[in-house]
DNA sequence: AGCACGCCGACT
DNA sequence: GTCGGCGTGCTC
């Protein structure tokens, strides 16, 4: 028997399959040790056959490492899927092994447990023990009627010496076994809430028939109760079920209403998790002992067998699509699981993608849509300020006296307000009145932000930090005019005007350290401050009950970015942060300050007319040919010699137009510089191609080899497709 | 990813 | 003369 094996490294010349000779006992998805070269390495079995495809003397699989082959058939077949969106085998299999598994070596996780000594005779031991000794003798008596306990739940309750004790007597015994780290939630199955009218009409909707859904509900609506019912429906069909969320939508609250419903057959995974327990998790998945797998995006990949319903909640963020390597869109992998296995794949948001809608408004998905809140309150009201017009009015600060006036009569009804601000830092940069010199990352194109915090330049791009400058080290001359505000600057300014307000910031510098980030979430929702400061984070998926204001500060931040999706971003942004104003029983304000009110992005957002700005967005996508319309592919071209990323970009191009010369389906072809031209001391290049999107299948393949053919010591190539930003 | 092979520069 | 630089190529 011949074996293809496919090895664990990530490489362009060593990415195919390798025939070596294998015994009656190995089959597709084992995973195996191999001679290769002088090395000995870890692969996987991707197929069996009888005669070899190569005139190569073979070698002879080493050894099988587990007892049963742990990759699906299914996984198989997704990796072959997954070779055509240009990844390499070794990166397939690192995505759906836990990394615990790699490197030949598995561990179990050994405690020590108490055992009692099951020989001796309870009775007359019992009696042995001094009365006095009240304790040994409860202890002597739980364990014998246990059988066995975790010596450190044993210790909760009892002295280390109580142990001691007993273990010299020779009544009890110590010895280490292996345990799931999981700690198996008792199956306190929470309430089925009645389902409104409208829930329920959404859920027989998608539990009778079959294909991909977009759920379009707004905030509130009460989405997250039909993906239960929905994955209820699939648990009892006999299948499994995959709920992604956002990364950052993975909070407490959403564990436990998923734990409260489905107990332990819900695997979590979440980034907390360390490395046995993520092992643990996906071993329970594996074995079929938990039948939903909820997490983030690498969840997509969860080794469950008959997957019945795939959900991916807002299915439009950002956190879907890997920005590095390897670089895969969830949703295409969601498309293939649920494809294979015969499942239901249900996109939910309140804002859906442009790409998403257009595919439901041209029935490849069925759209069913949820436009009442749950309980029928009215979404916040949301006011537009002019900021030109408070600066015509001398008014040069960063509120408005309209958000000024809001906040004080939110405080004074005891009521939070969160203000959301997409930037970091104090100021974006800061640059010398006199000569005009503005401090720069010395490795990346970009003025370094100045953080108030820790006196610190720092470059957002590549992290590099500096010790700030009082003076300008050109001329010497200290007045530093400031960039644009962040947080930093924008929590200080609250303070100053509110002084009386507790303040906290929430941002990605202040939830560097573990917890932090739900420590700040836990403080605000526990009443312990009244204003929440902060970026994009602040916007996800938190309900809290007293927040009756919000105000957005700058919500142009995301139209400068000018590339095809900015006023999409902004969209979604504006409905997302609104969102968190006015739950429960208070009604909700948000106050969003700009300085171009008349952008047709604001006129809908204020009236959270989705529909209205699909029309307009999907018209101007058509007119100027981007997504859904086109693909967009683009080749990033790095090297750190100018001069080679310049003419390797150059002559990639020219292949390329002659490719669109020779076949149709390339329409356009457009070679440039980055928007950022050096990054981590890479000098950036782009090949910009615009696709039929249809010929996608047809052309990437080919726009994938003439990247590799690039690709040279000196000069990388980077494919991707509908970059989420250009820089 | 490793590791060998191979063809040009400054040393005992 | 040779030790060693890292460019190129191969691994079933």
């Amino acid at each position: 028997m011949i074996a293809e094996v496919v090895v664990d490294i990530s490489s362009s010349d060593v990415d195919k399959v390798f025939d070596y000779i294998a015994d009656g006992s190995v089959s597709a998805g084992d995973r195996v040790l191999v001679p290769f070269g002088r090395q000995k390495l870890e692969g996987v079995v991707v197929g069996l056959k009888e005669n070899p495809t190569t005139s190569h003397t073979l070698k002879a699989i080493e050894k099988r490492l587990d007892p049963e082959p742990l990759i699906l058939p299914e996984f198989i077949a997704l990796t072959e899927f997954m070779r055509k969106k240009n990844l390499r085998y070794a990166d397939c299999f690192r995505l759906f092994i836990p990394g615990k598994l790699r490197g030949g070596r598995v561990r179990e996780l050994l405690r020590n447990h108490l055992f009692a000594n099951l020989d001796k005779d309870f009775g007359k031991e019992y009696e042995s023990i001094p009365l006095r000794a009240k304790a040994q003798r409860a202890l002597y008596k739980e364990l014998y009627e246990a059988k066995s306990l975790p010596e450190r739940v044993v210790l909760e309750k009892y002295a280390s010496s109580t142990i001691k004790a007993l273990t010299e007597a020779g009544l009890i015994f110590k010895e280490a076994v292996g345990e799931s780290r999981t700690p198996v939630s008792m199956s306190v199955k929470g309430n089925r809430p009645v389902l409104t009218k409208a829930q329920q009409a959404v859920a027989d909707k998608i539990i009778s028939s079959d294909g991909t859904f977009l759920l379009h509900g707004v905030t509130g609506s009460g989405k997250t109760e039909v993906y239960m019912r929905v994955i209820e429906d699939a648990l009892g069909r006999g299948k499994t079920a995959i709920m992604l969320v956002p990364e950052i939508a993975l909070t407490p609250q959403m564990l436990g209403i998923f734990r409260a419903r489905f107990g332990s057959t819900v695997s979590i995974q979440h980034s907390g998790l360390s490395d046995g327990e993520r092992f643990d998790e996906w071993m329970r998945l594996r074995r079929g002992e938990a039948k939903v797998a909820l997490g983030a995006r690498s969840a997509i990949f969860a080794p469950l067998k008959d997957v019945g319903v795939i959900i991916m909640d807002e299915e439009h963020d950002s956190s879907y699509i890997s920005e590095s390597n390897p670089r895969y869109f969830t949703s295409e992998i969601a498309e293939f699981r649920a494809k294979y296995n015969g499942a239901k794949l249900v996109l939910g948001s309140a804002t859906p993608s442009v790409e998403s809608y257009y595919k439901a408004l041209n029935g490849e998905y069925v759209l069913v849509e949820m436009p009442e809140r749950v309980n029928a309150r009215e979404l916040p009201l949301i006011e537009t300020v002019d900021m030109r017009e408070e600066i015509r009015k001398g008014n040069l600060g960063l509120f408005s006296s309209r958000l000024v006036r809001e906040i004080d009569l939110a405080l004074k009804e005891k009521n939070q307000v969160m203000l959301f601000l997409n930037r970091r830092g104090y100021a974006s940069f800061l640059r010398c009145r006199n000569c005009g010199f503005v401090p720069k990352c010395p490795d990346c194109d970009v003025s370094l932000t100045y953080h108030i915090e820790d006196d610190t330049l720092r470059c957002h791009y590549c992290g590099a930090r500096f010790k700030s400058i009082d003076a300008c080290p050109k001329c010497g001359y200290t007045d530093l005019k400031e960039g644009k505000t962040g947080t930093e600057k924008l929590e200080e300014e609250t303070k100053r005007i509110f002084p009386d307000a507790r303040v906290i910031r929430m941002d990605n510098d202040t939830t560097r350290l573990r917890d932090a980030y739900t420590d700040i979430l836990t403080k605000f929702s526990s009443g312990e401050a009244d204003i929440l400061v902060g970026t994009q984070m602040i916007a996800k998926g938190h309900d809290f009950k007293d927040v009756t204001l919000v105000g957005i500060i700058d919500a142009d931040i995301a139209l400068y970015y000018s590339d095809y999706r900015s006023a999409e971003r902004t969209f979604q942004l504006i409905t997302q942060v609104s969102g968190r104003a006015g739950r429960a029983d208070k009604a909700g304000k948000v106050v969003m300050q700009t300085y171009s009110p008349n952008h047709y992005v604001y006129r809908f957002a204020k009236s959270y007319d989705y529909r209205g700005f699909y029309d307009n967005e999907i018209r101007a996508r058509e007119l100027t040919k981007y997504p859904p319309f086109t693909k967009i592919v683009r080749l990033l071209v790095l090297s750190d010699a100018e001069e080679l990323a310049r003419s390797g970009a150059r002559s990639l191009a020219a292949e390329v137009v002659t490719l669109k010369n020779e076949r149709a389906g390339i329409m356009r072809v457009q070679v440039m510089q980055s928007a950022i031209k050096r990054l981590k001391s890479y000098y950036r290049y782009q090949v910009v191609i615009w696709i039929d999107c249809d010929a996608e299948d047809e052309i990437c393949p080919l726009l994938y080899a003439a990247a590799g053919r690039a690709s040279t010591g000196k000069v990388s190539v980077f494919t991707e497709i509908n970059p989420q930003q250009m820089l």
